[in-house]
DNA sequence: GGGTGATGTTAGCGAGTACTCACTAACTCG
DNA sequence: CGAGTTAGTGAGTACTCGCTAACATCACCC
């Protein structure tokens, strides 16, 4: 027998929240199963329910770890600094830590999408809030430098979405380029 | 009875792309049902497949659709401007016609997160390509502000999505109002 | 060693899914 | 009128979905 030992509901929960996170960014909240969900968990589909009550649950408890996450990697990276360094330092490992693996990023888009649900959005809202005022508390710097900063972002999302981050395409280079250079 | 004339393929066809719009931007590709799209475009379900072939199709055609009108609306908006004009005009186009009905909003994010798909993703790219290069044509503003023009565009998208354009909530307003500051 | 509560599973329901097939009604044209 | 084409449907298939009820198993405590 492989050592079937149990775990406790917490680390469970966590195993749950990994497998989720990879099904609900590759097919959104609609189009992940919790069958699937399950199977990666590596439990069976009805412990998931025990767990979250609903799939609509599961998916609000994995966006707010995700956004989360984010913070707490935008905190580590801004550690000690200020102003233009602190956005640069966030920055940088926004791309290579958040958008590389792509899971966390595409996790984003479907929780955008899922706004129409308005307890997802509260949940989307209170992330995203949050990450606002930790941006705009460590960089000192004044709004509208603090939402260029955003909306490049959530153009490297999108360009990251498509796909197009590392691409040939000519116009898809001079976006990206032109991020670096606006700041 | 209800007069029962028969219209052209093209015709129903714009009535279901009509109704798909509506339904996928509402619940996304897989959250969409063909049921309830052919209820609205007011033909039977199967007589959907007879005209699209598959669902996916049916989103590409969609999208492609969806993004070809935002191109025309750019246009229109831009209409014998040039430079920051330019930007100006379609930037404000883009915020009342577009965004306003939340229906191209939705679809539009809906597109980004099926670009997992490769046949998706490439009508997505070839829409988002032909909307930069004529805001790169029409404006002739170097890239790093047609860059800063789409990621605004990008910011107001989400921050809409999450229902917070015309928020009182002081983050959210902060960073709309940036936007304006930026330009 | 027997109760107790948390951890977990098997079996299954009711609803909904994309998609197909066989067919009919409406229109076109010689 | 009648042959041929286009527009459209009702009924069904095979399957997946979220979710539930009932049952099993382990860890621990007295």
């Amino acid at each position: 027998m492989t050592t079937a030992v149990r775990q406790s509901a917490d680390e469970r929960r966590e195993a749950v929240l990994d497998a989720a996170q990879v099904e609900f960014a590759a097919r959104g909240l609609h189009g992940a199963s919790t069958e699937a969900i399950a199977k990666a968990a590596g439990i069976s589909q009805p412990y998931v329910f025990r767990l979250f009550g609903t799939k609509k649950e599961l998916f609000k408890a994995t966006i707010a770890r995700c956004m989360r996450e984010t913070l707490e990697t935008f905190q580590r990276a801004a550690e000690g600094k200020r102003g233009e360094d602190a956005l640069d330092a966030m920055g940088s490992v926004y791309v290579t830590d958040l958008i590389a693996d792509r899971t966390r990023l595409k996790a984003q888009l479907e929780a955008y999408s899922a706004c129409d649900d308005p307890e997802i959005c509260q949940v989307v809202r209170d992330g995203f809030g949050d990450l606002v005022a930790y941006v705009e508390r460590v960089s000192g710097l004044p709004p509208e430098r603090v939402s260029a900063f955003f909306a490049q972002g959530m153009l490297i999302n999108v360009m990251s979405a498509m796909g197009l981050k590392d691409s040939e395409e000519p116009w898809a280079r001079r976006l990206i380029d032109g991020c670096k250079e606006g700041a």
